[in-house]
DNA sequence: AATGAATGAGCCTTCATTCAT
DNA sequence: GATGAATGAAGGCTCATTCAT
């Protein structure tokens, strides 16, 4: 009797749906983190039924993976750690890049600093998520960073060394990621934001590069003692 | 609403309830954070009851502005950042026991690094107990520091400079607090907890004044070009 | 927080529900008021979980404006105050049914005098929802009250006076709704409910007809000296 | 060893806790009723240990009963029902003298109205207490009143119109009492409150005498048959 | 394939009451 | 005789999840 309807949710509104899902999503887990952000939030700013988080990804940690996942696939699209033709650069002019590449990620403006939030947000509550992200994104990037460091501190140094020099390039940088609310306190004039990522770029190379150049041949420093007459580097 | 005015004539019931609950406390929101820790967990773990948060420090919010203060009180008077005798020291060694400071207080195994997970929450998740915490306990450290660094670098370079130096030995440092999860997942065999502290801090405070030591003559590295022959310090 | 907007596609099943929890909370309120009321208790009574309450009015007050507005509704129309034929009828005939009208609203057996228990608990203690109520339901029947004695009393009686003769034909009305419970006690062969309603209809009226018909001409009366010889209206 | 001390206690000091928690329970009472007072805040305004309410009344009903007998003690003899030379008086006089006080009672503002307020919730939400109430204090009244209104109407009206007018006499008081929170709001210009009480009680005094003048002689006005030409009171 | 409706567990808070001095 | 401290039972509310179309 009834004329056949075509069905009323064509198979285009499937991915759609799922795409406005997880734009919501990465907004609102960078905003609030996985455990407190709801998903009927995240289903309100999608337009979506809070029935369509279990439906489409299973369940909120699904989602949340989901997320991880493609922000951490974008951000490595858009800033690559290793771009075209970094091979035919110079250790610094690659480490120079590495920096600003990677504060980009974290602070890029046009993803709203997505990225830098969720993955901090994840550094200090650790999911499940986190043991595939280290393995397919983060250990990958450290390697490269390792391997530049090598090319400029020679073979001699101990891994170890190249290692902690590492974790001193890039505390330096995810130090205005995790700190930006103290550092809006401290010094309001200075937006640790993406409007000044030239800057921060800049300094955070020299920094580092005066610290390498430099580092083979200090002296240890290794707990002064008090009554020492100069045990300052001379 | 209001927490409860201190007893007039405290027992001892009364003290020992209430350090039973701040040290319990001082555990669950290192691990919870503030927003997800619950007093249910908090009060169990103290052998008492939910209710005696709300008489002793009148709801969830008092407890933990207490604890941050007690915390913050706790820690800088067991490392204090200017130490007896630190006038006689030379810059370098001021940095030196500086970085060793802050590395201990965030670290420190004694206290579980309760102090240093707790900041890391307040950072990621702002409180209204960051504002007064800031006030009183970081910028003073802050501060601290950048007269260091001034003392190091000399009255030439802007203030802008010795705030991003600050930021990168602070940085450094709050890396090895902040990423725990992220360097146990890439590093297993590097701790980065308390049991290598002194490692930790020999390294930071080598590459920190390798780096200061040559920051003012360092060429600025800004955005290498790719055609360039050679940009890289020489 | 807010309620949520009603559905597109009310589906019976919601509309049930939705049904039953009003229904328990007309009772729960009328017997316990808005604050002693708890929601455990209307849910229990509607088959409901407590979460339904938030999921169709937002929050108990919510339910408790919407039972105040469904109350009024219903009572309004069932017992109008203004019905069919009422202009052609005398001012005392006008104000016998108004007095009629209003003792069925609050004693009404077959609402199980809900309204007027509801409508007393508010005035005893007011809610957020007290002045919605004035404006929209009370006011207008205090009005057509007041036209109505008007009417009969003639334009030279000062206004004042006319609230007060309409506040004392209300106030008997009311008394046998709020005083129930010492009615009963005091004289228990008069069940000062709808069983005799008609009785107490009758008799508001012949006592309030008597007293409009010589409250112009009668004496003051006012504060008696006990020493004059016969202050009482001869 | 130890001089003897006086007890920190003295006699007098149980009294006066007991006197200033009867105060505060009065006022917090008459504001929130009995289940909706907190013996916290009772005991907040009286200055005296939460604990101290058991101590003294055995738990909050015993205190509630306690000042609910207070009350209508204090009421009672300040403005008694049937005053010195009463006797002497017309029943037109009587019935004026017994409004007045009736009035007085619920609104007499040296009291902040807490009499009236106290009584109005028992009306409401009866307790324990109300049975004894009413047999001591509530009963005497109403006998009173009616003896009063049996002189006026003379012996012939059956003993149920006699009631009838009794409860229209208090009903108008009452309705002050009851329903100020509705009067404030309709009327703001109307204070029904203790500013006017003299205006009244004249009014209804004057118009409850006009009514009961005539209410013997009125006609019945039972149920107005809509097609009935005139059925008012001629 | 997709959703409106409903659920049960858990949260923080508040209260009258009791315990142990 | 009197109190500071502690308790257990609710109470309102929110959440991720599941059910029944």
């Amino acid at each position: 009797m009834a004329a056949r309807r075509p069905p009323e949710t064509p198979p285009e509104a499937h991915a759609a749906t799922r795409q406005a899902l997880l734009a919501a999503a990465a907004d609102v887990f960078a905003e609030c983190g996985f455990r407190n952000a709801t998903i009927r939030d995240i289903c309100r700013r999608a337009g979506a039924n809070v029935a369509a988080i279990n439906y489409h990804f299973g369940d909120k940690a699904g989602l949340y993976s989901e997320v991880l996942a493609e922000q951490s696939r974008v951000v490595r699209e858009r800033f690559p750690a290793r771009p075209a033709g970094a091979e035919s650069l110079s250790p610094e002019q690659q480490l120079a890049a590495f920096v600003r590449t990677f504060l980009q990620r974290v602070l890029s403006p046009d993803m709203h600093a997505r990225h830098g939030r969720i993955m901090t947000r994840e550094m200090v509550d650790p999911t499940d998520a986190l043991d595939r992200l280290v393995k397919e994104a983060i250990r990958p990037d450290a390697e490269r960073l390792m391997a530049i460091l090598r090319a400029m501190l020679g073979p001699d140094l101990p891994a170890s060394a190249i290692r902690l020099c590492g974790m001193s390039v890039v505390g330096q940088i995810l130090f205005y990621c995790h700190c930006q609310p103290v550092i809006r306190r401290l010094f309001p004039d200075l937006p640790a934001d993406a409007s000044r990522l030239d800057e921060l770029a800049e300094h955070v190379t020299r920094f580092s590069l005066a610290a390498l150049k430099h580092y083979g041949t200090a002296p240890s420093a290794r707990r002064p003692s008090r009554k020492s007459s100069s045990p300052n580097p001379a």
